[in-house]
DNA sequence: CAGTATCCAGCTAGATACTG
DNA sequence: CAGTATCTAGCTGGATACTG
């Protein structure tokens, strides 16, 4: 076993580190975040579409947020509804009729995020501009 | 080619997707925050290890993050550098001295990120607790 | 309509080895 | 010290097909 000491310290050093990053809430909400559907789905039912936050239909999102997938939209939902901050109601008619819409929780996210956006609105062309110096120095 | 047809209309809708994520700026810097590494290097220059925002060598960035692999320390400095968000400095001494620091605009986003993680500190409890029920009631 | 289940391609990121 | 280069395992997410 004399052999795994390297491999194992290895496997330590990184048992910590996701010790570490499981304590961190920060990272947890990032990973979150960081999911590519998360913050569009938020963005779709917050309002950003048409003006007011609503209630949408599972139909209504997959229309809206062309591109993503049955199972990518399923899994984003599922995840966002586990956390509180999307609630799903269905309504029993005859196809089934599911609606999400943010709670509270979901609203109070979406709004720390916009600060995120609003970052963005105004510092991105300064990166995009240093991307291109860099770029150019580069070549 | 007439077979084509259906492939070809996923092509441009994940085209036209694509585009409209390289229009938005939000996606943009969601992107790279999204990367692992950005939000610690950030954090780590920004001074949340040991109260004042400073400059930092490669080696103590590696050894401060523990778990992060050369490859991806690199990249993620780099990505930064490139953005304009850090600055790096090679003093020529014999063995080679690099230093990377945050810039203002670096600084700025970090604050910004600041208030993501007071949220997650404000409110990743109430998600835990969600979660729990979630999860007891699935069963 | 609103999913669930399965399979698989592509990309990411870690391990490893080498360099100015 | 501070990287660069390469190879590959594993996970993510897309396509596809089926169901209450």
């Amino acid at each position: 076993m004399a052999t795994m000491t390297a491999a194992q310290k290895k496997a330590q050093a990184k048992a910590e580190y996701d010790a570490f990053l499981d304590v961190c809430p920060s990272r947890k909400l990032l990973d979150r975040l960081s999911d590519k559907w998360v913050v569009l789905v938020l963005a779709a039912l917050g309002g950003d579409c048409d003006g007011t936050p609503q209630g949408m239909r599972y139909s209504e999102l997959s229309r809206l947020l062309a591109g993503v997938s049955q199972k990518m939209l399923t899994q984003t939902l599922r995840a966002l509804e586990r956390d509180g901050l999307i609630s799903r109601t269905a309504t029993p008619t005859v196809p089934v009729t599911v609606t999400y819409e943010l709670t509270p929780l979901g609203g109070s996210l979406y709004g720390t995020v916009r600060a995120l956006k609003a970052w963005a609105q105004d510092h991105m062309d300064d990166v995009l501009a240093h991307r291109a110096t860099y770029d150019a120095s580069e070549a």
